[in-house]
DNA sequence: GCAAATTGGGAAAGCGCATTCCCGCTGCTT
DNA sequence: AAGCAGCGGGAATGCGCTTTCCCAATTTGC
C-alpha cells in the first residue's frame, strides 16, 4: 500500500484536488467548512501526507536548510548545530546534514547537493582555509555558491566571509571577534604571568586559528611583550596532544620536573595559548602524561568555552563564544539581524579559571 | 536567473529532454559518445544541477535518510550522528536532522516530516520512554512508524523497539546490552568496594536508565550485595548535578568532610553509579563542590565512554560503548547486519579508571 | 429589478524529471 | 535481395501537488 495521494483523499471526499489543496494547506482560499470538514476527515481516515517533494516542485521551495559542519561530533559544531536547529524548527524548516572534515572540494559538492535539493538556504560553519593548497578548491567552493545565490538562494556563513565570493548578494555572516577576543585573552593573561608565552595554533592558513594567533600576538604587544612562539598542528585534541607533548619535552628540559617544586631558581612558568579547547585539553593531557601539573608547572588557556568541558579541571581559562547563539543567527531570514546582505556580530567574553591561575600551588 | 533545467540543457545540446536525461545519469541505456559529450558540455556550461525533487517524484525515493535525536549537541547523540552520517555518506544519501528532547509528541511530528519527504530510512536514536505519562505519545509514535513502514519505508532504532510496533516489517534494531554490561561494571566494582553503592538514575520510565540500573541490581546481587538505593533524576548533566548535591549532603552527615582524612572509624567510602556518563560529570561536579574528592571521599563511575569526557580527571570509570559505529550500524542497509527485521548486537566494554580507584589517596 | 461584482468550486496547465513505448535505421542472416 | 533483430533516439505520459483560469451561483449596487 503506498502511501495515499491528495487526489485519493479528493475522490473520498467528493471534491476536486483543487478543492481538497485548499483545504489542506494554507491556501489563500478557503472553502466553505462543511467541505473543509468533510476534506480533512477524508485525509484523517486514509492518514494522507502531503508529499513534500510533489509540493517543493510545485512551489519551487524545499523548507530545507543545508548545513555543513566539518565534524559533527565536534562539540564546537555540534552546539552550533543545536542552535541551527532551533532556527530551523522556527522558521519550521527542517536541517539537512553534510560533514566535510573541512575540505573545500567536499563543501562544494555539499553545496550542489543542497541546491539540487533546492535548499531555502544553507549555513556553512566550518572555519575557512587560506592555505594555497586549498585555493582552488576555495574557487569553486565560491563559484558554487555564487550560483546557489545567484538562483535565490541564502547563505549564511560563520566566522569569515567565504574568499572569493562575487558578490555580497544572498551572503550574510556572522562575524566572531576572534582577534579582539584574543588579544584581551592575551592581555589579561599578560598581566599576572612573568613567564614565557607559547602558542598552539592549528594548521597555518585555517582563518579562524590564524586570527586567534594574530590577536594573541597583538595583545603580548600591548602588554609590551616580545611575540610568542607558535606551534602549528592539527585543530584537534590529537593536534593539541602532540603540541602538549612537545612543550613538555621543552618545559622538563629547563628542570620543571618532578614534585620538589623549588630547585635552584625555578624558571618563570610558561603559559600555553591553545587555540581552540579540545586542543588545550589534548595538551594538557600531554603535559599530564609527562608528570606535569596545571597550573603549577605551566598555566593553559583555550578558546569556545565548550560546554561539555566546563567540568574539566583545572578549570579552563578560556573565551566564552554563544555558540548556540551563533547557530541560530548564521541562518538566513531568522534572529534580529539585518535580512540579505551584512554581517551580524556576537560577542564573545574571556573567562579566567583555574588553569591560569597565578601562584600555582595545588589548591585544596 | 532559475536554476536551468534538464529541458534547456536538452535544447542547447539539441537532443531530446529524454535522451540528455540518460546521459546525465546513470541511465540503463547509454546514447552514443557523441552525443553524450555534447549532452554534457551543455549541462556544463550551463551549470546544471538536476532537481532532486523533481528526481525524487518521478523515481518515488529521495536519497534521504531521516535521524532523530534527543539533542544533538549531547556528546552521546553527536557521536551516534557521526556515525549515521558515514553510513550515509556510504549510500550516498544525505542525513534529515530532527530534535525532539525526547518528546514522543515531536518524535511523531518528525517521523511524519520524513514520510512527507519520502526518506528512504529513518534512525531513531533517542531513549525510549515507558513512563504512563507517555502512553499515548509512544502509541501514535508507534502507530506513526508503522504507516511509515507500510509504505516501504526503513526504520532503525538505537537500543530499544519501539514499544507498541504492530509487526517487525521493516525495523531494525541495534541492541545494546545496557543491562549485562551494567551487571559486569557492578560485579567489577563490588570486587574492591566495600562501601555502600547508590545509583543516580534518571527519569523512571526512560528504558536506557531502566536497564542500567535493573543489570547493576543484578550485578550487585550476584556479588552477594543488597540492592543499591536510587536517585531519579534528570537524565542529564544537570540532573547528575542534582543527585550529587544530595549525595554529598549525605556524605557529609557521615563525617566525611574537610581535609583530614581520618576521623573516628572512617565509614566506608561510598560507591556511585551514574547512569550515563554526563550524569556522572555533573555529580562529580557537585561532590566537588562541597569540597569531596574523587576517588577519596567517593568513587564513581558513568557508562558510555564519552570521547570529550576521556580527558576528565580524575578519569572516569565507565562502560565503553561503540558509540560511531552504533550509528553506522543504525541505518539499515549499512553495516554487514542482516537487511530487514532483526537485531544487531554491539558490544561494549567495562572501562574501570581512577574514578573508582581503591584506597583513594590522591596520587601524584 | 437588472447589471455588475463577488463568491466558491472545478478543469487544466504546469513544476522538472524518469521512463515506457514507439519508430526509423543499420547490420545481419538465409 | 528480402526479412528480422537490435540499436539509438524522440514523443508522450505520469509522479503528486499548486495555481491560474474559468464558470456558475449568489450578492450587492443603483
Amino acid at each position: 500500500m503506498a502511501a495515499s495521494t491528495l487526489t485519493e483523499v479528493a475522490r473520498l471526499a467528493g471534491v476536486s484536488p483543487a478543492t481538497a489543496s485548499r483545504v489542506l494547506n494554507g491556501s489563500a482560499r478557503t472553502p466553505g467548512p462543511d467541505i473543509a470538514e468533510r476534506v480533512r476527515k477524508a485525509a484523517d481516515s486514509l492518514g494522507y501526507i502531503p508529499n513534500a517533494q510533489a509540493q517543493g516542485l510545485a512551489k519551487s521551495s524545499s523548507g530545507l536548510i543545508g548545513l555543513i559542519v566539518h565534524d559533527i561530533a565536534d562539540p564546537y559544531f555540534a552546539a552550533i548545530a543545536r542552535g541551527v536547529q532551533a532556527a530551523a524548527r522556527h522558521q519550521n524548516k527542517m536541517v539537512l546534514l553534510a560533514t566535510t572534515a573541512g575540505s573545500p572540494a567536499d563543501e562544494r559538492a555539499a553545496v550542489a547537493a543542497f541546491a539540487a535539493r533546492r535548499a531555502d538556504s544553507i549555513v556553512i560553519a566550518g572555519s575557512r582555509s587560506a592555505r594555497t593548497a586549498d585555493k582552488q578548491g576555495n574557487a569553486e567552493l565560491a563559484a558554487e555558491l555564487d550560483r546557489y545565490c545567484r538562483n535565490g538562494g541564502r547563505v549564511g556563513v560563520v566566522g569569515h566571509a567565504v574568499v572569493g565570493a562575487e558578490s555580497d548578494e544572498g551572503y550574510h555572516v556572522v562575524g566572531v571577534p576572534n582577534e579582539e577576543l584574543a588579544a584581551e585573552l592575551a592581555r589579561e593573561l599578560a598581566a599576572s604571568h612573568a613567564g614565557e608565552f607559547v602558542i598552539i595554533a592549528g594548521p597555518e592558513g585555517l582563518l579562524t586559528s590564524d586570527d586567534r594567533v594574530r590577536g594573541f600576538q597583538r595583545g603580548l604587544a600591548d602588554a609590551g611583550l616580545p611575540p610568542a612562539d607558535v606551534l602549528h598542528t592539527g585543530f584537534d585534541r590529537t593536534g593539541g596532544y602532540e603540541a602538549g607533548m612537545e612543550l613538555a619535552a621543552r618545559i622538563g628540559a629547563h628542570g620543571g620536573s618532578g614534585q620538589a617544586g623549588a630547585e635552584a631558581a625555578a624558571p618563570p612558568r610558561l603559559c600555553i595559548f591553545a587555540v581552540n579547547d579540545v586542543m588545550a585539553i589534548g595538551a594538557t593531557a600531554a603535559l599530564r602524561s609527562k608528570g606535569l601539573r596545571i597550573p603549577r608547572d605551566a598555566a593553559i588557556a583555550g578558546f569556545d568555552d565548550i560546554e561539555t568541558l566546563r567540568d574539566f579541571r583545572p578549570a579552563l581559562s578560556t573565551v566564552r563564544l554563544p555558540l548556540e547563539e551563533i547557530g541560530r543567527l548564521a541562518v538566513p531570514g531568522a534572529g534580529s539581524g539585518t535580512v540579505g546582505a551584512g554581517t551580524v556580530g556576537v560577542t564573545g567574553e574571556v573567562t579566567l579559571r583555574r588553569s591560569t591561575e597565578p601562584g600555582g600551588e595545588p589548591a585544596s
